[in-house]
Order: structure tokens, then C-alpha cells, then sequence
DNA sequence: AGCTATTAATAAAA
DNA sequence: TTTTTATTAATAGCT
């Protein structure tokens, strides 16, 4: 169709490529705007020249967004660009993360043990141990701190008061191993026992840490 | 082009519809196939049937993906902005629990107290020390299901390898801790005493819980 | 960017 | 569907 008959194959003369470029791109969105309204399709066309510069069709009443959706249900393939790839791949990882933390939590919960190797074992009781010692040094500074503004009678009413709205759980038991330093003098900083809520003064009874029962 | 001039508008015959489609979708490909390698052009075509059939083009030597990749870049236009969206939301869902569980574990590490309440480092406590009451029945199961087996020797001696390579930590707390359960005659069941290791067999010595040294 | 001779696409029919 | 063929549409080479 023409002055004469063309091979199809690269055009060398960048003049008449770019003509033939412009004339047929021309083309192209022609019959693409055609055939969806002769037959109802949908159809999308993407076309960058040589130099660069996007043309783009688009059947309406819908969306290139909507037609590459459907043809990724379609054809299976992933149309994915970079930064889908990317947010993908942090997904990934964050889940990673997440997993090897929830497996984390519930070894600390003391489940999810059975297939874990005695070493393991000791290794999340070490860290266990030394939560508890964390916690319990830094109650310590709390209650420290609440004798020096005097305070202790106000938090003791506070506990009181959550005792007995939790009291279907062993408070007890955290109470007491929370003072447990002070009961025993573990801290050489004494001057605000006399002040220590009679809360707090209760009988140590961890099962597993003493027999008095 | 064609036996008669026809108006570009919906063909309500749908054996001529699809006859029509059938060959101006042909031509489509053709012509993108042609621009393609005439003009060096990058094209992708999408086009799906009426009856939702699809068919596709793109220019050799490139992908869908990447021609739509440069379609974004270019045009400014996002075409991925549903799935997008559904991925950053998913995103950020999993930082946030990703957030919380690093707060718990360092909590049960006994870090980042400092501006807790007295309730929640309780409960904290109370956390730690059923887990430390789980753990350590798992691991009394553990030692109860070797000793019928009689392999505790076997044990012992990867342990105490164990405590050799990292003893730059302190496993005795934690071994003195996972067996006090034994020494102190916690479980009744005691059938398999006589077995444990004497590496176990060590004075309990957690500095906060016990005050000899 | 227009023109037009010529080829290519395709509508209708089979 | 695909093929045939008459006809229209697209466009290559020129201006």
C-alpha cells in the first residue's frame, strides 16, 4: 500500500523512519480505536518511537489499568514493575521477620518447644532469667523513686485496686518476685524500705524457685 | 477496504462481530509487529474479545513490563494504583505488628520500661515467669523422656561441650535454673533422678533470687 | 505537512 | 473457521 512494495525490516533513513512511524502509529491507534468499537473489544496500545516519545490508545469506557489487571488474571503473567517487585519483596521480608518473632514470643511463652534442641531450651530460660532480672531492677528504681516523692501510699491503693479486678490470675506470685530483691536485701539501697506498701510484703511462692509449699 | 464502505459503530451481527474481530485483530498485531521492526519502535498491544478471550503483542527484544514500566515514567500516569495501594496498606499493617511484637520481646527483655506503668510491668513479670513455668516443664519432660531412654550421658556431654564453647555466658544460671525443679524435689515423679547428669547438680545462684554471694 | 499511485486490509460471500 | 474477491483504506515515495 504505497508507491511501492517494502520489506519489513528496519527502515535506515531516519527521515522516512520517523515518517513511517508517524503514519503508521497513525494507523495503529486508528484500527485499534476501530476494531473495540466495530466489536465491542477492549483494547489497550502502548507505542514509543525510536526517540522515545509515547503514544498510547485506550478502548472507553474502561482503563489501561483495568485491561493489564485482566490480563494478568488471564495470561498468568506478571506485569509487575519495579516497585510492586520491591514492595513485594519487603512484604516478604517483613513477614520473615514477623515469623521468626512470633516463634520468638511463644518460645518466651514456653510453647512451641518440642522440637527445639535442649540447648535452645537453655538459651530462651537464660533469657528468661534475664528479662526477670531486668524487670525486677527496674521496678526497684520505680518503687525508689516513688519513696522519694512519697508516693508509695497513692500506687499502693492503685495495685490494691488491680488485685482484685485480676484476682483470677496469680498477682501474688508477680508481686512477690517483684519485691523478691528487697524481701532479701539484694539491693545495699535500704533507706526507703520502712516505706514499702504491706502489698508488697507477701511470702515468696514460685513453685519452681522455692519448696515452702 | 472491503466488499462495501461499513460505519465504524458496534456490528450488531454477532457472527459478522466476530468475523470482524477475528480479522481486524490479525491486522492489529500485524501492524504492531510491522511498526515495530520498520521504525524501531517498542509496542505493546492487549486485546481482549468481546467473549473475553485475549490476545497480545509485543515488540521483540522487551516486555510487557517493562514497555508499561516506561509507560508509568513517562506519562506520569500509574496504571498498578488498586494493587498498589492494597500492598502498601498490607505494608504497613505488618510493621505495625512487626512494632508491637518488638516492644513485647523487649519488654520480656526487660528494655524499654522506663515509661511503663506499674500494672503492665506486673503483667510483664507475670509473663516471664509463666513462661519460665512452661519452659522448664518442657524441659523436665524433655529430661524424663531421655532418661527412659538412657540417654543422659549422651546429653551431658553435648552440653557440657555446650557450656565450653560459650562459656563467656553464664549457663550456669540457666542450668542451675532449668534442673532446680529436680534438686528441690518439685516433680514427684522422680524415677529417673538417680540419672541426671551431675553437670546439672549445681547450687541455684541467680543473684536476685538467692542472696549467698 | 499534502498528494496519489500503489499495495494491504478487509467486508461480504462461500 | 478460512478462503475468495471486490472494494475500500492505508501508506510509500514524492513534493
Amino acid at each position: 500500500m504505497g508507491r511501492g512494495k517494502i520489506e519489513i525490516k528496519r527502515i535506515e533513513n531516519s527521515t522516512n523512519r520517523q515518517v513511517t512511524f508517524s503514519k503508521r502509529r497513525n494507523g495503529i491507534l486508528k484500527k485499534a480505536r476501530e476494531i473495540s468499537v466495530l466489536c465491542d473489544a477492549q483494547v489497550g496500545v502502548v507505542v514509543f518511537s525510536s526517540a522515545g516519545k509515547l503514544y498510547d490508545y485506550c478502548s472507553p469506557k474502561t482503563t489501561l489499568s483495568k485491561i493489564l489487571e485482566r490480563y494478568q488474571t488471564n495470561s498468568g503473567k506478571i506485569l509487575w514493575d519495579e516497585k510492586h517487585k520491591s514492595l513485594s519483596a519487603e512484604i516478604d521480608r517483613i513477614k520473615k521477620e514477623n515469623d521468626s518473632m512470633q516463634i520468638e514470643l511463644r518460645h518466651l511463652q514456653g510453647e512451641d518447644l518440642n522440637s527445639r534442641q535442649p540447648k535452645e531450651l537453655i538459651m530462651i530460660e537464660e533469657a528468661l532469667e534475664n528479662g526477670l532480672t531486668n524487670l525486677r531492677d527496674k521496678q526497684m528504681e520505680h518503687w525508689k523513686m516513688l519513696a522519694r516523692n512519697g508516693k508509695l501510699l497513692e500506687e499502693e491503693n492503685k495495685l490494691l485496686a488491680f488485685r482484685l479486678v485480676t484476682s483470677h490470675h496469680q498477682q501474688d506470685v508477680a508481686l512477690s518476685g517483684s519485691m523478691r530483691g528487697l524481701e532479701l536485701g539484694y539491693n545495699p539501697d535500704r533507706d526507703f524500705a520502712p516505706q514499702m506498701p504491706i502489698t508488697f510484703r507477701v511470702q515468696p511462692s514460685h513453685p519452681n524457685l522455692q519448696q515452702n509449699h
